[in-house]
DNA sequence: CTGCCTGCAAACTCTTTGCACGAAT
DNA sequence: ATTCGTGCAAAGAGTTTGCAGGCAG
């Protein structure tokens, strides 16, 4: 999907929701997507505020789940006290991350297995899956010796 | 491993570190072992007032890094706003997490495949693992239905 | 005795919320 | 004209930390 394609199923997301297409909305979606990659809402803001000046933090943090139920936003939790986001631009859902704790980088890589296993397991105690993850923290031993790496997430 | 051994495990632990063996410490050890299953932080602080009223909060957050260490305990994150704790008696290391949203309860689940996985696509990234998990969130049809469910975690 | 440990309370971080104003439909 | 959306600032939740006194070694 092309970031027009995203931004016309916002807006459409937003109508169908009787939700308002505002100046701020669009502005945090655009800022969403300048991301190549993971950001967190802090980044988001900062972002957004280059567009749209008036954009203020609660605003972001209400917009979040909105884009979220869109599908076009996922969020990824690497067990900080803080959460990464990722637009969904039509990609796999089946992927697992790896979270290097020295550079901070986020690695996505597909686990096409992932959705099959997790309803297997699920179904064993009468549960339904929603969502799954695999999480890998890991260590960069290049970053610690040299406090750089040309790892790209 | 039995409780026994994990204390003298613990013990151990302090005393190569050079840190003290203090009646706090042992109480929230002793409180963190009565759980069979999955705890919060403040639900450890409440046990271990009740071996120990003198425990505080705060020397319950700073012991559960050491514990960790340690590696009796293991901190399993799932996705909400506070971390729950496991004791770790020497199971299998390569356990997946079904979460219930409904009935809130969790689920450890052996995934022998784990490390494996994790090594393998790490190493692509020049990466080490230091842990992985699987965390599946999931919904319980019955609870949601009858506000009750069977299941035990 | 020495210095790590402790409880207390305040601080911190990220996120959420109440309120009155402002803007989309 | 209606409502929903917004910014601001304060609240909230879980966790961390500075400090003065306390206890293990």
């Amino acid at each position: 999907m092309t970031i027009e394609d995203c931004r016309e199923r916002f807006k459409a997301f937003l109508n169908e929701g009787g939700l308002r297409v505002t100046n701020q909305r669009l502005a945090i979606f655009e800022a969403a997507f300048r991301f190549s990659d993971h950001f967190t809402a802090d980044e988001l803001l900062d972002h957004a505020r280059s567009i749209d000046s008036s954009v203020s933090r609660a605003t972001v943090y209400r917009s979040l789940p909105i884009m979220m139920e869109s599908g076009l936003l996922r969020e990824v939790d690497v067990g900080k006290d803080f959460k990464y986001y990722r637009t969904e631009k039509g990609e796999s859902n089946q992927q697992a991350q790896v979270f290097c704790v020295d550079c901070e980088k986020i690695f996505e890589i597909d686990a096409p297995f992932l959705e099959w296993y997790s309803s297997t397991v699920s179904s064993k105690f009468g549960l339904t899956p929603i969502s799954q993850r695999l999480q890998i923290t890991a260590k960069c031993r290049k970053y610690r010796e040299t406090n750089a790496c040309e790892h790209h997430s």
